[in-house]
RNA sequence: GACCCCAUCGUCUAGCCUGGUCUAGGACAAGAGCUUUUCAAGCUCUCGACGCGGGUUCAAAUCCCGCUGGGGUCGCCA
């Protein structure tokens, strides 16, 4: 039976790398039927935080990863230190102060990796390794080593940056007696830069991405492609679809670089495809925040309705509270640049006249008002985009957004006349 | 610096293992156009890559070697 483990240090958030990883191991996991794990690495208690757990799980449970079981190094110190002892006790590790170290053999040792084959290294370039430090705590390669084994781990399937660990682990495994499990390096997700990826390189928490407004099968779909193909050139694709697609040996050698535009490509992508009434629900909460619609007396149906004229445009869903504000607040900004272009020259002839029209309309709906709309630009035989813009922006304050007969009937007859009074002398 | 990993459009990738069907396919981004109601949506089109040099072979993006470039590791952090 596979067994895998993603195994996070609660001394930081979960951000994308960390996410990819625990995505292949849980895709694995279940592709084989076999069990998830998830060992939380918290041996330096200094450094590893609640708060870093909680969003941890948080995240992990949010993008749809639940695991199987659940270990804490933190309550298996004794484990490490018997095993310790065990190669005291065969003279294969020396002590040093209250430290344990092991005494590394010169030899080659071979490892070979589900993803980069063969890969072999000389331990002679390897020096003593501290197993048990001077406070009594395990180190990670140690710590690791006797976890993996003892949970019965047929898989390590972890970052690039742990290949240079795997020999000093292999050498662990054989001198403890364990069987060795199979190792897949996956590559590393590097940022815009080149370099690894950090907070300086666009390294974000998936809470901040959750927070942002991105959606966890976007985020999923995203992290899945990097490193990964599912062939047929599908860009598309879900937890559940890829669950029988994986396949940890057809996984990229080559580091990818995190590039957000895609990631935002996609988010549209599911937000197009999202029932609006999900959306709504995801959505409210950032209005909140924002300031822009108050919690007690929530006018649910409205934000529903203007929601959807969003829909097909947004990134995010935070894009909506800055896209769609004007619809919410009672005293709009307009942008500087806009108010230049646009308004700079007097419509208080054509807004007048166009408020006439409005008022005088039987049955206000995008339609009539288009038409009404349209009749008076054949009257004053004007342009429609000479007076469609300056609406625009005195009614939104901004340059884009959406169709604007839809704008003035969801603004409805009050403001509209509020908004363009204003502009007229 | 030592050791290790990697190398297809700007980016994510298909193809590589099992050489020929590759004048190298798709997606994101970019550019152009249409949509005459904007674009941040939609549609159409365009631009754009096998890092370099040697081999092997009738034939190389695909196999081998070297170089170059990028990345990772070298903690009593994980």
């Amino acid at each position: 039976m596979v067994r895998v483990r993603f195994a996070p240090s609660p001394t930081g958030y979960l951000h994308i790398g960390g996410s990819r990883t625990s995505l292949f191991n849980w895709l694995y996991a279940r592709a084989k039927q076999g069990k998830f794990i998830l060992r939380i690495e918290d041996t330096d208690k200094a450094r590893s935080k609640k708060e870093f757990l909680d969003e941890i799980l948080e995240s992990l449970r949010w993008l749809g990863m639940e695991w199987d079981e659940l270990y804490f190094q933190s309550q298996r110190f004794a484990l490490y230190k018997e095993y310790a002892q065990k190669l005291l006790d065969k003279g294969l590790a020396y002590r040093e102060g209250e430290a344990i170290i092991f005494k590394v053999v010169p030899q080659k040792i071979k490892i070979n990796d589900l993803i980069h084959g063969e890969i072999e290294f000389d331990a002679t370039t390897i020096k003593d390794q501290v197993l048990i430090k001077s406070d009594g705590t395990p180190t990670y390669n140690f710590a690791c080593v006797v976890d993996d084994a003892l949970m019965q781990i047929t898989h390590v399937i972890r970052g690039d940056d742990h290949i240079s660990n795997t020999p000093k682990q292999v050498m662990l495994y054989q001198v403890l007696g364990f069987p060795l499990p199979q190792f897949a390096h996956i590559p590393l997700i590097l940022g815009k830069a080149g370099g690894r990826l950090s907070k300086r390189t666009g390294a974000v928490a998936i809470s901040e991405y959750r927070k942002a407004g991105y959606l966890a099968e976007a985020l999923v779909n995203f992290l899945m492609l990097l490193g990964w193909s599912p062939g047929n050139n599908q860009e598309i694709i879900t937890l559940k679809e890829a669950i029988n697609r994986f396949d940890i040996t057809q996984v990229n050698k080559t580091a990818a670089i995190f590039d957000l535009e895609k990631l935002n490509w996609l988010n549209n992508y599911y937000i197009k495809h999202t029932e609006p009434q999900r959306l709504r629900e995801l959505v409210i909460p950032l209005l909140v925040d924002a300031g822009l619609v108050d919690k007690a007396n929530l006018d649910k149906e409205y934000v529903l309705k203007i929601l959807k004229l969003f829909q097909p445009r947004l990134n995010n869903l935070k894009d909506f509270c800055a896209w769609a504000d004007f619809f919410f607040k009672k005293e709009i900004e307009i942008e500087p640049a806009a108010k230049e272009k646009f308004l700079a020259v007097d419509k208080s002839a054509e807004f007048k006249l166009f408020l006439e029209k409005l008022a005088a309309l039987e049955d206000f709906n995008p339609l009539s008002i288009e038409e009404a709309f349209r009749n008076l630009v054949r009257e004053l035989n004007i342009e429609s985009r000479s007076l469609i813009h300056p609406l625009r922006v005195a009614l939104t304050g901004k340059t884009v957004g959406p169709g604007l007969f839809e704008v003035i009937y969801y603004l409805g007859l009050e403001r509209t006349k509020q908004r363009l009074s204003k502009w007229i002398k």
